[in-house]
DNA sequence: TTATAGTATTTGTTTAAGCATATATTAAAT
DNA sequence: ATTTAATATATGCTTAAACAAATACTATAA
């Protein structure tokens, strides 16, 4: 069984778009449920999940179901090279303004940002995960 | 006076196209001119032109005209981050097998790779230049 | 059945290719 | 010198394809 390449027109082409970089700003080290996205970004939901999918198919992130909500967390591009880039990208974050606002009022909205386990989650039970795509 | 800002959108867009990372690592850390990526990417002149005027906007490579000739090179983005990201693009081609195939043909059409100065230019006299945008 | 998220469809916009043409430079001819 | 031709490169224009947004609809979980 052989790894399909990774396609890194489909990766730059992914970050490409001010609406995908807020996302991958926001999930930052965490994992982020899609409501969160659509309460910080404000726009309609249909479109941050097309983001997202952009983003899974670029294999940037993945997602993760536990009952009624979809987390999506960053990962590790299977590219070395790209992998890399990432990690320059999400700390060029950090000297944009508008990143560092969307930060803050994820920080609001969802209050466990910084924290290793999260308050909101802890109150449901872990489910079968499985992942989209 | 104020530096107009990096645009990093068009800085991931300007890499998502096959042909301009084919002309990216063409020009490596030399000077070349339009004509050998003519050659090597056997493709049209104004297809080239057109992709390497995008990666000119994106700020990425610089234009030097000499003569009737018109030399382009890569040049560090104003922004670091960007700046970094574009160094571990150009390492990322030493592993591409076609990105290696293409350096090969360009030392074929062009023998002044790997030479500081380049001989067929000696033989031209230096003319005031300009940069083009 | 209600909340959450994903998909399909339509529409407008952007992008790229191909072709033709314009511009810049040099060389050659008058 | 001035015109003409040739070469190198850039740019308009048109068409086709890709992409994004909005809206409506579907699927899943509680």
């Amino acid at each position: 069984m052989k790894e399909k390449k990774f396609d890194l027109e489909l990766f730059f082409n992914a970050l490409a778009d001010r609406t995908r970089l807020r996302l991958l700003n926001l999930m930052g080290s965490d994992e982020i449920c899609v409501c969160f996205f659509v309460d910080v970004i404000e726009t309609n939901q249909p479109k941050i999940s097309r983001h997202l999918a952009y983003l899974r198919r670029a294999g940037i992130v993945s997602a993760r179901r536990e009952g009624k909500w979809v987390h999506y967390k960053i990962v590790r591009p299977s590219n070395e090279y790209a992998a890399k880039i990432l990690d320059v990208l999400l700390e060029s974050f950090t000297i944009d303004e508008q990143m560092q606002i969307d930060r803050s009022k994820l920080a609001n909205v969802c209050c466990n940002l910084q924290l290793p386990i999260k308050p909101i989650e802890l109150s449901r039970r872990e489910q079968p995960v499985y992942l989209l795509d």
